[in-house]
Parts: structure tokens; C-alpha cells; sequence
DNA sequence: AGCATTTGACCGCA
DNA sequence: TGCGGTCAAATGCT
């Protein structure tokens, strides 16, 4: 882990610290609304969430044995010892191998429900562009190809897929490969102050006149507060690998082939029957292809401006064990 | 015009 | 040889 790094996963802590003390201070005042304690809750659990994330993105297996939801998720590829020779990055760029066998691996399935915007949970905080889609045999639905948008730019070799379920439309397989070596992630890991947590300094974002800022700051908390107030994050201990295994290198450079057998999994299920309390909108996806568009849109993390908003989610990307689930048990 | 997506073709691996 | 992953031209979108 180098400084920088380091320095985020502090930033990360200390503001969960933080975060800790004002829901203390909450929770002693009687005025205190149940919303802002919850508010204050999960920006908590975020905020470690992220940490972690940082973690298991730095070598470190963090994942801990914690509530199932849905039972392990069988992975669809290569057990841990994943086939093929482990390759060098350098060696396996473009030209050299159309299969990037050599990257490591992690998988998530990822439950969503149309209440809470389909396309935060699946927008990690990356960038990603489209660059195939192809019929699997089997499967009923096509897996889509993703690649980090900066690949050219910053040669950041990182992809996904993502591969609807059979048997639960609603839970989408996301399998990642290999680390995002662009800075696209870094400026929204790390807000630059915990007054402007909730900003999207991405790669993307203009810089706004503090008025603007302070008018979308509000907006987004508000809708921050809406989302957050009907989104229950369960973690899942879905894959015995990432328990066993002893290595604490992840895929930094010298151990690729030990990287191989990290294999992760989340859910995201899209419930049919998700409340719409959203921001009070009720247009949300009601069909099965709506919904379609939406992941395909949200997991292609353009520049919209909807789904740069929804970044306090994205260290879902590393975590092994995210799931999001239907938020209808809140009210 | 520039960027993203779509889609058929190509390639490597089992 | 078939399947999965990627390429790249065509097309769409802003």
C-alpha cells in the first residue's frame, strides 16, 4: 500500500470516527430525529465500508465472516486455482492475447431494487465503456463485456462483466479482472474534507461556483438521505476462498498467480416489487426490459450526472460481500 | 465532432 | 471444434 493509499484509508477512518461521535452526540439528544441517526448510520457503515474496500484493494483480505442472504453463490468460472499460466500484465496486453488470462478474478452478484436507483448499487465509481456483448451458452441472458473507459488514456486494464442470473433475474453477476491502475476512483474514495463528502470530484465533474455546489450538495444529501433511508446493507459471506485464502498480496505486482484464486461475490437484486419512495419518483423501471436498459446505462458509468451521485457506493467494487436488497422492509 | 454502444468477426483455449 | 473474450467497423447519441 503506498502513501496515497494510505493516507485514504486514514481519511477513511478518521471520518468514520467522526461520523461515530456526531450519531453519539445523536443519540444523547432527544431531539434527534430517528432519519438523522439512521442518516448518520449508514454514512458510517460506508465509511467503513470503504476502508475495507481499500483494504482488500491493497492485498489484504478483509473479509469477514458475517449474515447470508441468499446462501453462497456458485461461481460460474474457474474454481481458485483457475486455469491457464499466470501471465504479466505487460505481457498480456493488446496484441499479445485477446484472453487476459492472467488477471485476478473476483465476482459479485448484486440484488437492487428499482426503489433505490438501479444505478447506484451498480455503479462502482469507475468508469466503464461497453466494448462487447455475447450470448452465453446456457444463460437466457447475454453477458456484457466492460472495460475501464481510461484504458487508452492511463492503460488501466481493468474489466467486467456482467452477467444477469438464470434463475433470479433480479441478481446480477459482475465479475471483475484485474485493478483499475487509472486515478478514477481516487478522488471519490477520498472526499477532500468531510464537509464535501457528498461530492462527485470525479474525473468528470466540473468545477462548480460554491453556490451550485452548495445548492447540488443540498440535493444530493437530500436525496442521499431518501436512498440511504430505504437501502439495507447486509454484508454476505459468500465465498470460502477469500476465508482461506493466506495470501495478503493482492494483485500488486509480484503475485499474480496467487492472486488467481481470489474470487469474491456480491448480489444485486433488482426486486419487482420495490417500494417507490425514491425522491417521491415514481418512474421507475416496471418491466423487465426497462430494467435492462437501466443496468446496461448504469454499468456503463457514463457521465451522468444521476449516477455520479450515487458514488458513496462504490467501494462496493472490492468488497466481497455487498448485497443489496430490497429496501420494502423500511418504511 | 467526439464519444459511447452495438454487433459480427476474429482469436485463443480447452 | 465450440465457446468465451476481444476487436473494430458501423451506428447512435449528445
Amino acid at each position: 500500500m503506498g502513501d496515497w493509499e494510505q493516507r485514504n484509508l486514514i481519511n477513511e477512518l478518521i471520518q468514520g470516527r467522526e461520523l461515530a461521535r456526531q450519531l453519539q452526540i445523536c443519540l444523547n439528544a432527544p431531539s434527534s430525529s430517528h432519519e438523522d441517526r439512521e442518516f448518520l448510520l449508514k454514512k458510517i457503515i460506508t465509511s467503513f465500508e470503504k476502508a475495507l474496500a481499500m483494504l482488500n484493494c491493497s492485498g489484504f483480505s478483509v473479509g469477514e465472516p458475517s449474515q447470508l442472504i441468499g446462501g453462497p453463490i456458485p461461481m460460474s468460472e474457474s474454481p481458485p486455482s483457475l486455469s491457464g499460466s499466470p501471465r504479466s500484465e505487460d505481457s498480456d496486453k493488446e496484441g499479445n492475447s485477446r484472453k487476459r488470462k492472467g488477471f485476478p478474478r473476483w465476482t459479485k452478484q448484486i440484488r437492487v431494487s428499482p426503489g433505490m436507483g438501479l444505478e447506484g448499487p451498480l455503479d462502482d465509481g469507475y468508469s466503464w465503456r461497453k466494448y462487447g456483448q455475447k450470448d452465453i451458452l446456457g444463460a437466457k441472458y447475454p453477458r456484457g463485456y466492460y472495460r475501464c473507459t481510461h484504458r487508452n488514456v492511463q492503460g488501466c486494464l481493468a474489466t467486467k462483466q456482467v452477467q444477469r442470473s438464470d434463475e433470479d433475474p433480479t441478481v446480477f453477476e459482475i465479475t471483475y479482472r484485474g485493478r483499475h491502475t487509472c486515478n478514477t476512483q481516487a478522488s471519490n474514495v477520498i472526499p477532500p474534507s468531510s464537509s464535501q463528502e457528498f461530492q462527485e470530484p470525479g474525473p468528470h465533474s466540473n468545477i462548480v461556483n460554491p453556490q451550485q455546489q452548495n445548492v447540488q450538495q443540498q440535493q444530493l444529501q437530500e436525496k442521499l438521505l431518501n436512498f440511504r433511508a430505504g437501502l439495507r446493507v447486509l454484508t454476505e459471506n459468500l465465498d470460502a476462498p477469500q476465508q482461506s485464502f493466506p495470501s495478503l498480496h493482492f494483485p500488486s505486482t509480484s503475485n499474480i498467480e496467487a492472486d488467481q484464486n481470489l474470487v469474491f461475490s456480491t448480489s444485486m437484486i433488482v426486486s419487482p416489487s420495490g417500494m417507490n419512495t425514491f425522491g417521491g419518483n415514481q418512474n421507475l423501471p416496471s418491466s423487465e426490459s426497462e430494467i435492462n436498459e437501466i443496468i446496461s446505462a448504469a454499468t456503463s458509468a457514463t457521465n451522468s450526472p444521476t449516477i455520479g451521485l450515487e458514488f458513496p457506493f462504490e467501494p462496493v467494487e472490492f468488497d466481497p460481500n455487498f448485497t443489496f436488497i430490497n429496501p420494502g422492509s423500511f418504511s
